[in-house]
DNA sequence: TCAAAAGTGTTCTTGATACACCCATGC
DNA sequence: GCATGGGTGTATCAAGAACACTTTTGA
């Protein structure tokens, strides 16, 4: 059933940028083209935005369709609407970010959709679109947000040690970051409840766990606190 | 002519939020619809995005054409995608936020298009749409963005004094600022050039007139610089 | 001479940085 | 017993915050 209207309009997708951490390294979840344009290269999951639903509820729908990911950390990144950015028409695309608690379950990395795969950020493959400069920017929207809100423990476990958390910073920001220091910070805020477990992982003193206290960042963020680094 | 699509399509717009700092007040511009739906309410300047032009220049002539406004500071601030905000049909609209060197020639205020006029920022009028929620949002990234780059001086003339400067800061942070310490800091950076003018503005010692240096601020930048508040 | 904004330095406090060694464990 | 990463404290330095008076002008 063909849809008329008076002007010619744009298509209007949504595309994610998925990041995850696992082995010390950021990783992005790509998914390989099945379909002309680009077929059998990989690109970002994502597809066209229904008229029933948000642009936020679109991206959360092919998320879940694509990679089989549900209830993930997820935001509007930027809208890239090159004129020529899809060779065969016209195509707006919202742009989303997510990040998923990857560790532990590495194993469900390459699984879900058919050919959904982590890439290292680093080593990504050569991406379909314009899909290179999302990821780009979804890059520098994370390094930058990471500084100011507490998004990164979104990357990892429930239960994580302090070196964990500390290599994930390095990984986002680039630099190595001194231990001591780290830690005083990070601890400073109070919103780390240390656990009675520890983590046992090789031949060396295991490592405390802990787990962030979300409630309690809200309420301090209402009362104007602001969580750096 | 009519156009036909396999699948329905929201039509896509832009929504302008045009700041511009007069009179120790941050003000935004609006125009009163003339049409259906809302007619008659104020509303942001703003389209539909033609096919044949990117999202930037869609905002950039939605400006011109409605407020006669143009080589302005633009960029893109948040697409909103609720189903029903637009009472007529499916409306995704990519909002920008602009601003605009208001000063002096604040009698072009209420000029331009036939209907667009400057109010307050928090004394608007009821707006169309979601535009309310659309400045909302376009303050908070001012806000946010003006502590760590220097867009602030895109809304003051190229040669203004500390004092403006300092007061355009108060209206944007919506706190007070303690001068001698706004004055190291700002001037700490390099990036204000002093000019041999003064302004003489009333029964008081004149002010020494600055400009921003963009260039050396470009420089600096690349080579890590960090401007901060 | 008064009102009104421009302009200017110092002290104190706080947070950032730099830095080196002992600890618990598995092999 | 040795290799490996976990864990800790202090001294220094830089930046931010607090704070009050003199200057220049037009009316």
């Amino acid at each position: 059933m063909p849809h008329t209207y008076q002007y010619p309009r744009a298509a209007l997708t949504v595309d994610c940028v998925v990041f995850g951490f696992d082995e010390g390294e950021l990783k992005v979840l790509l998914i390989q083209r099945a379909l002309d344009p680009f077929k059998a290269q990989w690109a970002l999951p994502g597809g066209f935005v229904r008229l029933d639903e948000t642009l936020d509820a679109a991206a959360r729908r092919e998320l879940a369709e694509e990679t089989g990911l549900r209830d993930v950390f997820l935001e509007q990144l930027f809208t890239f609407g090159a004129v020529a950015r899809d060779p065969r028409e016209r195509v707006v695309s919202v742009a989303y970010y997510a990040l998923v608690k990857l560790a532990g379950h590495a194993a469900c990395a390459a699984t879900d959709a058919a050919d959904a795969q982590w890439f290292p950020v680093f080593q990504a493959p050569r991406l379909a679109f314009d899909h290179a400069e999302i990821i780009a920017s979804a890059l520098a929207r994370v390094k930058g947000k990471v500084r100011y809100q507490p998004i990164g423990f979104e990357l990892l476990p429930p239960e994580f040690t302090l070196s964990q958390l500390q290599h994930l910073y390095e990984a986002v920001l680039g630099e190595a970051l001194d231990k001591r220091n780290f830690r005083k910070k990070v601890l400073s805020f109070g919103l780390l409840a240390p656990l009675k477990e520890t983590f046992r992982s090789a031949a060396h003193r295991p490592a405390r766990l802990f787990r962030f206290d979300a409630d309690k960042y809200e309420r301090l963020r209402r009362r104007g606190f602001n969580f750096e680094l």
